[in-house]
DNA sequence: AGCACGCCGACT
DNA sequence: GTCGGCGTGCTC
């Protein structure tokens, strides 16, 4: 007998060992192996079983790992499709597939010494006063484990053992699950009434759950606050009825133990019950085996995560709902550089499962699906609470820059509101994305800029550390009080452009009543801190919260009646196809944030760019106008979703050789590619920040409509491709991020 | 990935 | 004479 066995290196090949009789019983497909490599021994996963192998001398594989299949056969066939549609080799994508914590060669499980009552035969034998004490504890529990039983009788170990002598209880070593959420009291709650939208497109997931060879996916484009979670509660609810689980992809940031006790608390009760298995970052090792273990097993049934819980080896899967569908975090911004929602697509038609993705803003690639019938829409386009959407102002800021001497930080129908919200002892939130004071540090007089050694950036000044901060590679020297130029020394050096810490200095001097917090990764070193910022906000104990990204999602605060965007074109002019797209995006899901409950937001949005059609569009949250509108855009350029992309890049310390190693890889792409008759090649170009990180990067931007054929000729022809040794290269199929 | 093999320069 | 620098190639 033979196993094939992908190991956890990334060699791009697999190996053949041969199975000891004693193991045949045992191997199988997905199954974890140590084996013999050279002169060492390596993990890896038995692929497949062949018939005979194509080498003469094969090495017998060393154990088996585990007591089952870790890769279940719907998973590894995932990893190769990812291997082959995302260019990597299979191991690659293996390691993404299996976490970590279940691939070490130890077990994972957590063991703990357990004390167990014994029957007594006969008398109780002669016990002293500890003893007796100790008895009598453990006649109550009967069974638990021994560092309680020692903590609550208050006596050592040695007591437990001359019991354990006197044969009246047994120590033994046990498994003992770890539960994250074990501190956690968590109520159970009923499934809420649903408005007819709601039901609507309940009965469509629910019909569309019936047996069938082609289950849809659904695009479930509801505004914010239209209770979008509450149709997926019940969805899964139906789906466990059926007999199937689900998985829940969220945003890493909405992983909230908020998100995660609403989805306990519906079915960790009741006639369904079934556990919820967590995955996120926080998660330790161990804890991530256990709940990992908890899937395998078949004891959850519901799984809820980020990006990575696409992979859960869920089995029977009925439904895989991808919330936030729009979200970059879906996307692995290293190899494998899958889209989880473009994963989860292709894992539920494989395993005849049903998809929703939702949110307010769809991507244009899920809202183009869904125009031309790939997707199936469903509409929520009322808030659930029957809320009104609030009232969007936009600002120009050339006019308020020109009636004030130059861009002032707020406008002045921004510090009216403001002020009105003070008063009505009502809550601010104030929204700009970009952290430190200001943006660069600049000479009049000789026009000397200070930027990073290492990349081609200006660095930022952060005022509260007086020091000037690259915000790419987090170079940081002292801010310098002259012109550094030697023949300059001007004192007047001058700071321009505005982040959150001079926001907040701006508004601490206006306001200077208001209690105020910033948020963003300078003020929040912690995780504890989010929370305790958060809480804070909450309860009301702060007037004013300033913030970047990190506010804009998924928070809401009933009070919260105004938001002010102070700069919604920051983002807008970025060399990005969706620049437009993520700033209509943004500005829609800061919006959401304002008047919740029974009183009506107001957002306030100061752009230099006030009709941008971005801008225009959220305004009047028009996400259909906005969208007809940039797929013309798009179409215009060949973009997607009119297209799809890969981008290849190269880097290097050399600049004159990063640049010639792309020519050269430009040559490869054209050969690779001469099959596929739309396919376009732009460049090598520099990439939009040439330099970071001390490396010089060129780009080759390639666009078809045949991505999975291009990618399949890509993939093994630039492995086959010789690059000097300092220059590296990525493939980023279907890219995200193009800087 | 890591380890051996190999072929040239410095040194107890 | 031996120790060790890291280029090249291989591992079923």
């Amino acid at each position: 007998m033979i196993a094939r066995v992908a190991l956890d290196l990334a060699l791009g090949k697999e190996f053949d060992y041969l199975v000891p009789p004693e193991l045949e019983a045992e191997v199988e497909v997905g199954r974890r192996v140590k084996v013999p490599f050279g002169q060492r021994e390596v993990l890896g996963n038995i692929v497949a079983i062949p018939e005979s192998s194509p080498h003469a001398h094969l090495r017998p594989l060393v154990k088996l790992l585990g007591r089952q299949a870790q890769l279940t056969p719907e998973v590894l066939e995932l990893a190769r499709w990812i291997a082959d549609y995302y260019c990597c080799p299979v191991e690659t994508a293996l390691k993404s597939v299996l976490p970590d914590s279940v691939r070490r060669e130890q077990d994972g499980w957590r063991q703990r010494l357990t004390v167990r009552l014994l029957p007594v035969r006969g008398e109780l034998p002669e016990l002293t006063q500890r003893q007796k004490e100790l008895w009598n504890i453990l006649e109550e529990w009967r069974e638990l484990p021994l560092q309680e039983l020692v903590r609550l009788a208050g006596t050592t170990t040695e007591t437990v053992r001359r019991l354990e002598d006197k044969g009246l209880l047994t120590i033994t070593s046990e498994i003992s699950e770890r539960d994250p959420y074990a501190a956690d009291q968590i109520l159970p709650t009923d499934p809420l009434p649903l408005n007819d939208d709601q039901a609507r497109a309940l009965a469509a997931i629910g019909a569309a759950a019936k047996p069938s060879d082609a289950p849809p996916v659904f695009l479930l484009h509801g505004v914010t606050g239209s209770g979008k979670t509450e149709v997926y509660l019940q969805a899964i609810a139906r789906t466990l009825e059926a007999g199937k689980g689900a998985i829940v992809l969220v945003p890493e940031i909405a992983l909230t133990p908020q998100t995660v006790e609403r989805f306990k608390a519906r079915f960790n009760h009741g006639a369904l019950r079934t556990l919820v298995a967590v995955f996120h970052s926080h998660l330790s090792v161990g804890e991530r085996h256990d709940e990992w273990q908890k899937i395998r097993q078949g004891r959850a049934r519901i799984v809820i995560g980020a990006r990575s819980a696409i992979f859960a080896p869920v089995s029977p899967l009925g439904l895989i709902i991808v919330d936030e569908e729009h979200e970059p975090s879906y996307k692995q911004e290293e190899s494998p550089r899958y889209h989880a929602r473009d994963v989860a697509v292709v894992r539920a038609r494989r395993a005849g499962a049903v998809v929703v993705l939702g949110s307010a803003t769809p991507s244009l690639e899920s809202y183009h699906n869904a125009k031309r019938g790939k997707y199936q829409l469903l509409e929520l386009p009322r808030r659930a609470d029957n809320a009104k959407l609030p009232i969007v102002r936009v600002i120009d800021m050339r006019t308020e820059a020109r009636k004030a001497k130059g861009p002032p930080v707020f406008s002045h129908p921004l510090h009216e509101a403001i002020l009105q919200r003070l008063e009505r002892r009502e809550q601010v939130m104030l929204f700009l994305n970009r952290r430190g004071y200001s943006t660069s540090l600049q000479c009049p007089q000789c026009g000397f800029v200070a930027g990073c050694p290492n990349c081609s950036v200006a660095l930022t000044y952060h005022r509260h550390k007086q020091r000037i901060c690259c915000h790419i590679c987090g170079h940081e020297e002292v801010a310098p009080t002259v012109c550094p130029e030697k023949s300059c020394r001007n004192p007047a050096i001058r700071y321009s452009g505005l982040g959150t810490e001079r926001l907040e200095e701006a508004i601490a001097k206006t306001f200077p009543k208001a209690r105020l917090a910033r948020m963003d990764s300078d003020t929040l070193q912690k995780k504890e801190d989010y929370r305790r910022v958060l809480t804070d906000f909450r309860i009301g104990r702060i007037d004013i919260l300033i913030g970047t990204q990190m506010i804009a999602k998924g928070l809401h605060f009933p009070n919260v009646t105004l938001v002010g965007i102070i700069h919604a074109d920051l983002g807008l002019h970025l060399p990005d196809f969706r620049a437009g797209e993520r700033t209509f995006q943004l500005l829609t899901q800061v919006s959401g944030r304002a008047g919740r409950g029974d009183i009506e937001g107001e957002v306030f949005v100061q752009a230099f760019t006030p009709f941008h059609p971005a801008i225009q569009y959220a305004r009047r949250h028009d996400f259909l106008g906005f969208y007809d509108q940039e797929m013309e855009f798009r179409q215009q350029l060949g973009y997607p979703p009119l297209s799809r992309v890969a981008l290849l890049t190269l880097r290097g310390r050399n600049e004159d050789k990063v640049r010639f190693s792309a020519e050269h890889v430009r040559e490869v792409v054209v050969k690779a590619g001469s099959g596929i008759r739309d396919l376009v090649i732009a460049g090598p170009a520099p990439a939009p920040l040439l330099r970071a990180e001390t490396f010089y990067r060129y780009q080759i931007m390639l666009r078809t409509q045949s991505m999975a054929r291009l990618a399949s000729a890509l993939g093994p022809s630039l492995r086959d491709t010789t690059l000097p040794d300092d220059i590296r290269i990525t493939i980023d199929v279907d890219p995200v991020n193009l800087m």
